[in-house]
DNA sequence: GCCAACGTTGGC
DNA sequence: GCCAACGTTGGC
């Protein structure tokens, strides 16, 4: 099992529409950048995912998601209504791929950017890299341990 | 709203 | 293949 993170503006797509969904799951479509493409399609069923919220008032990790569904072809590439239309993208020939994502629970409390960043055991996480813009990315075993412990202290505040 | 960082595009 | 221009991301 191998651990992820994924972005999303809480407006666009937050947990409130996850807990709106059958089954609490949605396809994660969408994604154009060939990198995290690339990372999509090596997450397994089963892989865990924090789930980041981003572009609003507080960043940070709001929720775990898991992953239910592995890759296959995201089909809002194809559909010219779609705001994700990319005609490079083809049936015949898929280029961008989504896997399906099930909120597993929220946190007990946000886990702020800014504490992610006062980690020193977290400061080569690449959501902290300077100019990182990737929306979905690797997280190691040890860098889940520590977030999640963020979660138990922050809750004895 | 600003702006730095980065990816993509397209002319040459 | 280079690189300038442009668009996007995302924190602040």
């Amino acid at each position: 099992m191998k651990y992820w993170l994924m972005k999303s503006e809480p407006d666009v797509f937050g947990i409130e529409h996850f807990k709106a969904r059958p089954r609490r799951t949605a396809p994660w479509d969408g994604v154009r950048n060939y990198q995290a493409r690339n990372f999509m399609r090596a997450m397994q069923r089963g892989d865990r995912v924090l789930f980041y919220h981003s572009s609003c008032p507080q960043p940070g990790v709001a929720a775990i998601v898991t992953v239910v569904k592995e890759a296959y072809p995201d089909h809002s590439a194809w559909d010219p209504q779609s705001e994700y239309y990319d005609p490079k993208s083809t049936p015949q020939k898929p280029l961008w791929f989504m896997v399906d994502v099930k909120l597993e629970r929220e946190l007990k409390r946000l886990i702020p950017l800014e504490a992610i960043k006062a980690q020193p055991a977290l400061k080569h996480m690449r959501l902290v890299q300077r100019g990182n813009r990737l929306s979905v990315m690797p997280v190691s075993a040890q860098e889940w341990k520590t977030i999640l412990k963020l979660e138990q202290e922050q809750t004895r505040k």
